[in-house]
DNA sequence: CTCTCCAGTATTGTTGACAATATTTACCCT
DNA sequence: AGGGTAAATATTGTCAACAATACTGGAGAG
């Protein structure tokens, strides 16, 4: 999922990579409490690379280690959610800025043609929100690689996305807004391809608070709980 | 460093703390190999605990392994250096914004008394760069708690801080400016006193922007090279 | 009947030995 | 003499047994 570039993959990359995609997709449930030989007998481990991944995890936040009392799963609050959000709205804004000045024509290119597939995908597949989130992760996936800001890549790509998409995966049912939310993905796109920086800052960070007040939106009217 | 206040102290918590502070140092000079057998004996480890913290270390960003090659201290260019500042912009920016409306009246005459005792070191111990850097660095911690985000205080205090002082020991001769900075603070804690969020949000952001250009220029005259 | 203390158990932390792989060095061939 | 290949070496990756600590259950006292 991350390190399969590496000529060589290590049982630690595997377990890293199997116990992450487990807690993303919700099959580690967020609080549950688990035990490390479990773990081994699951994923087929030994306990060494094991724990030298729980230590990447927990260094990623993505689960706390009390000492002798085992690991559990992180679990977010709707209060944490929303300041992930926050966090998202100023990288992704700086994202979004560096990308309109560093971009290739090519890379541009291919984000306008990630968006009509996506596009396409809303048409055929009404609802699935699923390839909705999927395509959206496209979007940000490129914006954030795109801002050729190593560290900020880094820590978008290996910190914020797994934690939101956490959720995405637990309360899959509809982000909602999709046309909407593909409305404003053009427009951000149509900011990088004038190389307008400002904008697409602008644009993104409004993106991005968009769609935190529409989760917020739900959560109060008790559609989603958390 | 870390992780004093758990109760308990692992082995692997403190070949974290160990690591960390000898590469902010620059005891471990970036780019160096190291051997892992070296490090156990220079720290009193063994492999296993010295592993787990090699991959918390890795997934924070302060040094690269290759599998079966080894694994060296990153060396950060001057550009990405430069990246780093820009990140901080907008995500201390963020930080200052809600420590506007979220701290405490009691943290915010600690962080004036924080200022005070900033101002009489830089009068005592004139060019004294290494207390300043110690300073800002406090002032930057309190305002980062001060959020209440902590996601953000996580990834400002466990990602970013510790690869910028990584300069901050290597070039310790004067970032330079410190009564200008020194100013800079203090009109930041007074927005932040007058619970202006907007305000204390632009004042961070420019005054860190100042600090990258200030480094830049540096960097361009040839002062500091990298 | 409840609360506390103690012992047993199970789980985590640690260690040292074993296996696999990249680097290095030496040798052979061109 | 230079380059390339192959064996030797040293380093990393992995494993299974040992030690230390937190949780659980029961027994006794209030």
């Amino acid at each position: 999922m991350s390190e399969l570039t590496s000529p060589t993959y290590t049982r630690a990359d595997e377990a890293f990579d199997c116990l992450q995609t487990a807690i993303v997709k919700g099959e580690l449930a967020p609080g549950e409490k688990i035990g490390e030989l479990e773990l081994c007998s699951r994923f087929n481990l030994t306990r060494g690379p094991l724990r030298e991944a729980l230590g990447r995890l927990e260094s990623r936040g993505l689960l706390v280690r009390r000492p002798h009392a085992g690991v559990k799963v992180v679990s977010v609050s709707a209060s944490e959610l929303m300041e992930l959000y926050r966090i998202r709205e100023v990288m992704e804004g700086l994202a979004a800025r560096q990308a309109a000045e560093r971009m290739t024509d090519q890379e541009i290119a291919d984000l306008q043609a990630t968006l009509n597939a996506h596009e396409r995908m809303i048409d055929e597949a009404q609802g699935q929100a699923y390839y909705q989130a999927e395509g959206d992760y496209d979007f940000h996936h490129r914006i954030a690689t795109g801002s050729r800001n190593t560290k900020l890549a880094q820590m978008l790509l290996g910190d914020l996305y797994y934690m939101v998409r956490m959720y995405r995966y637990r309360l899959s049912t509809s982000t909602g807004r999709p046309q909407r939310a593909l409305g404003e993905h053009r427009r951000i796109v149509e900011a990088i391809a004038q190389r307008d920086g400002e904008l697409a800052e602008f644009l993104m960070k409004r993106h991005i608070n968009a769609a935190r007040q529409n989760i917020e939106q739900k959560i109060e009217q008790g559609e989603l709980t958390i």
